[in-house]
RNA sequence: GGAUCGAUGUUAUAG
């Protein structure tokens, strides 16, 4: 079981679905990491549909879903556009008193906005008990890809109204919205605070957003020098 | 005290 577990999960993970569903099948059982490994590999590779699919054999054999299967499963719906059965898994999950668990709320929140339901990400958000940083960067990131600046920085200044430290996936967004709002300036005090405050950073996403945000403004000639000057291999 | 112990969360760029 361990062994044809552990490839199915290998060929999921390289995408390889056919592979990883038929070594799946031939286990003596699939247990939930396996159903898991699988279902992941599916809600990775644009096949969201094939995860759903499991979950209803899940549903039919009425075996409940644990926390890895809803993260997994609300990351299809997600990425198919299925709000419908999204909101059927939160019902369920508040069922299993699975909403307090961090990768399951920041899945939520993220479902949501995939979904293109900003107001019920927004809404799940508010309600969380706990906000950690990722609920947070999946609410900004949604803001930030839909073009509504004005709100990515409304969430960043309440994030710093609440003392939590924005990280590098936070500042990709508010980059991002810098980009899109054709803020320069704001954009390049942002790329010096998270120079200075994170370790690991600027990664390869803060210079693209930055030399993106100069080429959008007409400063082709700064953006040149940017990607001249970045100690990062340039994509 | 640390590491590891089969599965799960957020991020950028033209067309």
């Amino acid at each position: 079981l361990l062994v044809g577990s552990t490839s199915s999960d290998v060929y999921a993970r390289g995408g390889l679905l056919t592979e990883a569903n038929e070594v799946s099948n031939s286990l003596p059982v699939r247990d939930m990491i396996s159903w898991t490994a699988l279902m992941t590999g599916y809600a990775e590779h644009d096949h969201g549909n094939e995860t759903l699919k499991c979950v209803e054999q899940l549903q039919l054999e009425g075996i409940h879903l644990n926390a890895a299967t809803f993260v997994c499963t609300l990351k299809a719906c997600g990425s198919t556009g299925a709000i419908a059965k999204g909101r059927e898994m939160h019902g369920e999950l508040i069922r299993m008193g699975l909403e307090s668990d961090h990768l399951v709320s920041s899945s939520l929140v993220h479902m949501y906005a995939k979904c293109g339901s900003l107001r019920e990400a927004q809404d799940v958000f508010d309600k969380l008990s706990a906000k950690d940083e990722v609920s947070w960067n999946a609410l900004i990131a949604a803001y930030a890809q839909v073009g509504e600046s004005e709100s990515v920085f409304w969430m960043y200044e309440r994030m710093l109204g609440e003392g939590k430290k924005p990280d590098l996936v936070t500042f990709v967004s508010v980059l991002t919205a810098c980009s899109h709002a054709g803020l320069v300036d704001k954009g390049q005090l942002c790329f010096e605070a998270l120079s200075s405050d994170c370790v690991s950073g600027p990664t390869l996403e803060h210079y693209t957003c930055m030399i993106d945000l100069l080429g959008r403004s007409g400063q082709v000639d700064k953006a040149v020098a940017m990607v001249m000057k970045m100690p990062i291999h340039p994509s």
